[in-house]
DNA sequence: AGCACGGTGTCTGCATTGTCGACATCGATG
DNA sequence: CATCGATGTCGACAATGCAGACACCGTGCT
């Protein structure tokens, strides 16, 4: 069904990859949720969300073998299906409708 | 830590108890998320929702006693605590940030 | 050579969350 | 009296979030 709703931290990963375009390592992936979202993960973590986000058809990967400069190793190239930008696109309307009307609770300033 | 994220289905429930406002009592939250987040949800998992919720300090609630009128019932209100406002904050703040720079993407209507 | 280190990826395991469905109560209605 | 609807509680299980250990292979020091 249509109403399919990624976990919050499905959702960060699917973000930030999009943001990462063809940079979409799991390390830089990694970096951009901890600069982005002030959110550390360990590989374990992200490696397994993503495998099971491959599951679901949220995304995909190709492995691209040897960058041999640093490492040389095969390192995946993940990237956003269709079906991810659509749940991604779904928990982002339903999260907008909710905040609707609550702006005075989030306007506040704090000190 | 400051660093706290709700699950994306406790930031939901979050959301529709602040805007029920005086309101938010247990069937009236599933009734919003249906409503607002097309996403329906038992009792059972959104009792125990809140009772974690509690626990961590998002949500607090309040029993009153009777409304005589449909079934006489004591029922919970429940309400956002400061903490909850702030951790939810967090979370749309850091999505915000995520989304940024991304609205090409979920700003294509499928036709 | 030898070794530590950094970038990659895999796997096991466990605590937390998400969710359902059954059980229970009480008043109003048929 | 039998039902139904608004409420709440409980037990159980599956899915998720997350860490840490294991492993590989180049590079750069020493």
């Amino acid at each position: 069904m249509g109403r399919d709703f990624p976990s919050e931290f499905e959702q960060m990963v699917l973000l930030a990859v999009l943001r990462l375009g063809r940079e979409a390592w799991a390390l830089a992936i990694i970096r951009e949720l901890d600069r982005e979202a002030g959110r550390s993960v360990s590989r374990g973590a992200l490696y397994k969300t993503l495998e099971r986000m491959e599951g679901k058809g949220y995304v995909a990967w190709t492995t691209e073998d040897a960058t041999p400069e640093r490492g040389g190793h095969p390192r995946r190239r993940f990237r956003v299906t269709p079906v991810g930008v659509k749940v991604l696109k779904n928990s982002r309307e339903a999260l907008l409708r909710l905040w609707a009307g609550l702006d005075p609770v989030f306007e506040e300033h704090p000190a």
